[in-house]
RNA sequence: GGGCCCGUAGCUCAGAUGGUAGAGCGCCGGCUUUGCAAGCCGGAGGUCCCGGGUUCGAGUCCCGGCGGGUCCA
């Protein structure tokens, strides 16, 4: 049976199901009834369930009455799992249920946690965003995925279609209480993350309410190939049933109960009468064509014509509320989001999480309000810790703090930018793309903001559709290639894989072992205690000796399993028995900072938070650096606490274990903590424990005791990203060496000042301020001389060609400061005052002319030239310099000039 | 990792083309006022981030460093 073939379910056509297909759709579907035309779904039939509530029940009873549904059939319940996808490098968030279980489960190559199990898994998806409000709780950005899953292998089979039909087509009617004549399947198929199936999608009154995937096929070269291992991938949409059930107006007031009352009136939007709400909803099933691209205002005109109404009556109405829905559904999702530990940024998930953040603060802004937007996610938070997740509860002051930084942020980079496009706007009457461009590059500030603050001030701006191409193109961004396997990858298959000598002893650093191939000009040996480059620790170097020979090793790679040793020097023939040795030395300093930033990571995550994780990390000889994620700047003692905590956790000398687990072991027993180094793409996982202090997965070599790293020191912290501290420290021998020679620099220092070490800072301090003091006085006294000789040449001048001019020859101050006194002093008097003042080997000029038709910039230039100076200036001043044994006939110069002119 | 922007008084920031460093707020003093808020007048407060270069002359131009911001990867 291939993909797009009739589904043909036994249980179902037993039951007298018949195969039509929707003349609206196009697609296929099963029903009960012979009479029915279309598939039943929104928009082929509008909704019927509104107003029409069956059960009174809230969300949690509907998902215990799931799970334990689910378990009276076998299945186990499992917990859910962060909606932060932590364990994929391919995802940033939990999306589906089935998320949870690939790579490895789904293919069969790690158990899963139990078989068959039931979960009800938070996603988040943001994909349909926009609709989210407008749909009337069709769309939402988070919402739960119940789920049963089979995972069906050669070895053990658990069930398949027709059961799996089976336990839905039970639930429905049973426990639902669901009439099965209304119960309809639609066929089709499921693609994504590289596999594929068919499925059954059933429909109740118009909805979808959850999705039976057949997983059993995986993309192989753009065919489908069938799988080993044949997945049953359900999910059963939690916020769907609940509304059918209830018939509530909208999917808002099923999820959000009293909270739907309680943000309404917060954001002071108006009541809708229920039972235009409900009339709205039932025929809102039509605005699933914004699928499709449409505008929701064409849209809502169509449904004002259906329901007989004016359209902006319609909108006037409608439109605000849209945007508490929008609230309600955006401040879960980032109540969520944070609790598990996301932290804000530009990049990755954290950029999804800020995305959120925004879009809820646009929507207050346009909404009008003014306010905390942390106060409706706390109440998100207090409302979901009381309905399944009472984890929420413990980040609540995390999440409030997170929120209310990106707020200011954001309003900052408002205020910013309004002032700067103000100013532009101001000084040109225009903006062009290069301002836009600098705008956005230097300041952060989108275009659609710059746009509408410049409209504001009646300057309109084109705002190019590829502008954030270009930026791109300016930046020559590339994408990061995928990693290229070497072209020997094949060869490698013929050897076995490499003893790896350092995972079992990482202090032994002599070995002997026989050379069993010439790779690329590498050597294969059977085994070997040369660790290869990866987890961010660079690779051993050392010395390889047989008899007759002996070359360095210059740098060591692995690739599936066998190690490859490159040489500086000829190769050890195939079969000979060498001999090697690793630089102690170098491979020791990077075991323990290896196993530093281990102690370090836990100790930030100690005293920062829960939501720190390691972002990337980079192991040296002399200095490491480990940067974390982290939602604004570290204060220093937070730094000095990490710093002291980690020395503490070395000098406790807690054993380091190191061990192999399977993945889903590893996650049973630690949880996704694991990962916190980064996601280790292997269904086996090396665990690498300190004791009672910190797991991860990690495949570098580390000290077997924390008290071998011996002193840990914290040098920098710094912001290197937006949501990103980079914290670069050394460990062992050279913290001790740097300590000791930092410690005899300021052992200096206090020395000359007199003081003793803890005194430092302090007499430093007073020092520089007795040095400014000293300083203010100085220049006072000089102030106050040169006054004094200004005066009296102003009133002792001579007479040139007219002029009454006045020489002062300064001493103390500076050719600046006498221009000043001069300029205070000569009042409205008619002056040339010509002032110089020796510096080194020459002396600077000046001439000030006051009251007279002369141009002292013009004067001085020319006379200054005259004598082998340089000068200018303006009309009033002009200034220079000039050789110092040239100063007389400078004078000379300048009383020719006048006296001439 | 790369690009761009910024670093000037306690704070927020101005300082086209290189030529006497400024404003607002805050601080101190005086005047006005029954008092307060406020107003008026005056004053103190500067290593223009650091180092080098170009120049007769650099806050301004060039190079390097440190610190901060921002965007891209």
């Amino acid at each position: 049976m291939g993909l797009g073939d009739p589904i043909e379910i036994q249980f179902l056509i037993e039951r007298g199901y018949v195969r039509k297909k929707c003349p609206k759709c196009g697609e296929y579907f099963w029903t009960l009834d012979p009479d029915r035309e279309t598939c039943g779904e929104a928009p082929c039939e509008p909704y019927s369930f509104i107003g029409k509530g069956v059960a009174d029940k809230s969300l949690e009873e509907v998902r215990e009455d799931f799970l334990s549904f689910m378990e009276s059939k076998g299945h186990t319940r499992i917990g859910r799992y962060p909606v932060i996808a932590r364990w994929r490098d391919d995802l940033f968030l939990t999306s589906a249920s089935i998320v949870d279980f690939q790579p490895f489960i789904t293919a069969g190559l790690v158990p899963p946690p139990a078989n068959p199990l039931t979960i009800s898994q938070p996603c988040i998806r943001l994909k349909d965003v926009d609709k989210v409000g407008p749909t009337m709780g069709r769309h939402l950005t988070i919402f739960e995925m119940m789920a049963h899953h089979a995972f069906n292998t050669k070895e053990r089979f658990i069930y398949w279609k027709e059961r799996t039909v089976e336990l839905f087509h039970e639930y429905a009617t049973k426990v639902l209480g669901i009439p099965e004549e209304e119960i309809i399947y639609k066929e089709g198929i499921w693609e994504g993350g590289g596999n594929a199936g068919p499925d059954l999608e059933p429909i109740v009154r118009g909805l979808e309410i959850a999705t039976l995937v057949f997983m059993e096929y995986r993309e192989e070269n753009g065919k489908y190939v069938p799988m080993d291992t044949k997945v049953v991938d359900t999910g059963y949409g939690l916020e769907r049933i609940t509304w059918l059930l209830r018939g509530d107006p909208t999917g808002f007031h099923a999820v959000y109960g009293d909270l739907v009352d309680t943000f309404r009136s917060e954001l002071g939007v108006e009541r809708v009468d229920e039972g235009l709400l409900s009339r709205y909803s039932e025929v809102s099933s039509i605005l699933r064509e914004l699928e499709k691209g449409r505008k929701v205002d064409a849209l809502r005109g169509k449904i004002a014509e259906i329901l007989g109404l004016d359209q902006s009556y319609l909108e006037e109405k409608i439109a605000p509320l849209e945007k508490v829905f929008a609230l309600l559904d955006h401040t879960k999702t980032i109540a969520f989001m944070l609790a598990d530990g996301l932290v804000p940024s530009n990049v990755n998930e954290g950029y999804l999480g800020r995305l959120l953040i925004r879009r809820s603060l646009k929507l207050l802004k346009l909404l009008g309000v003014e306010m905390n937007l942390s106060e409706l996610v706390a109440k998100q938070v207090d409302y979901w810790s009381g309905k399944g997740f009472p984890e929420l509860k413990e980040a609540l002051d995390r999440i409030v703090e997170i929120v209310d930084i990106e707020q200011a942020r954001y309003e900052e980079i408002l205020r910013r930018g309004e002032k700067i496009v103000k100013g532009i706007v101001k000084s040109k009457r225009k903006l062009d793309l290069e301002d836009l461009i600098t705008l956005y590059d230097s300041h952060g500030v989108p275009p659609e903001l710059v746009q509408t603050v410049a409209e504001k001030l009646g300057v309109k701006v084109e705002v190019p559709d590829n502008f954030y191409e270009l930026i791109a193109g300016r930046h020559e961004s590339r994408k990061p290639e995928a990693p290229k396997l070497p072209p020997f990858i094949d060869e490698l298959d013929r050897y076995r894989p490499t003893r790896l000598l350092y995972y079992q002893d990482p202090y032994l650093m002599e070995f002997d072992a026989t050379v069993v191939g010439h790779v690329d000009g590498m050597v294969l040996l059977d085994e070997t205690a040369f660790y290869p480059e990866g987890g961010g620790q660079p690779s051993d170097v050392g010395v390889l000796s047989w008899p007759g020979g002996k070359a360095e090793v210059i740098s060591v790679e692995k690739y599936k399993g066998r190690v490859l040793h490159r040489l500086n020097g000829p190769l050890p023939p195939v079969g000979t028995k060498v001999h090697g040795k690793v630089d102690e030395g170098r491979r020791l300093s990077r075991m323990r900072h290896h196993t530093a930033t281990h102690v370090i990571l836990e100790a930030a995550r100690r005293v920062l938070g829960p939501h720190v994780w390691q972002w990337g990390a980079q192991k040296g000889d002399e200095e490491s650096r480990l940067d974390i994620t982290h939602y604004k700047g570290i204060t220093p003692e937070e730094l000095k606490r990490i710093e002291l905590l980690a020395n503490e956790t070395v000098m406790r000398n807690l054993p380091v274990n190191t061990f192999w687990l399977l993945r889903t072991d590893a996650e049973r027993r630690y949880g996704f903590i694991l990962y916190q180094g980064g996601v280790v793409p292997d269904p086996v996982l090396r665990i690498v424990e300190i004791q009672g202090y910190n797991v991860q997965a990690c495949g570098g070599t580390h000290v077997t005791r924390t008290g071998d790293i011996g002193p840990i020191k914290i040098w920098r912290a710094r912001r290197i990203q937006d949501g990103v501290i980079r914290l670069e420290f050394s460990a062992g021998v050279p913290a001790a060496r740097r300590l000791i020679e930092a410690h005899s620099k300021l052992k200096e220092i206090a020395q000359s000042l007199g003081v003793s070490e803890e005194d430092v800072d302090k007499a430093f301090k007073a020092a520089m301020e007795e040095l400014r003091e000293l300083r203010r006085e100085i220049r006072r006294h000089a102030r106050e001389i040169e006054e004094a000789k200004i005066r009296e040449a102003l009133k002792d001048f001579e007479e040139v060609g007219g002029y009454r001019v006045s020489h002062v020859e300064l001493a103390s101050v500076s050719l600046d400061e006498g221009v000043k006194l001069v300029d205070k002093l000569v009042g409205s008097e008619e002056r040339v005052v010509v002032l110089t003042r020796p510096s080194g080997e020459r002396v600077e000029v000046a001439v000030l002319v006051n009251g007279y038709d002369l141009v002292a910039g013009d004067l001085v230039r020319e006379a200054t030239k005259s004598v082998g100076g340089g000068g200018g200036g303006n009309q009033r001043l002009g200034r220079g310099s000039i050789p110092k044994e040239k100063l007389e006939s400078f004078l000379e110069v300048i009383r020719a000039r006048l006296g001439g002119s």
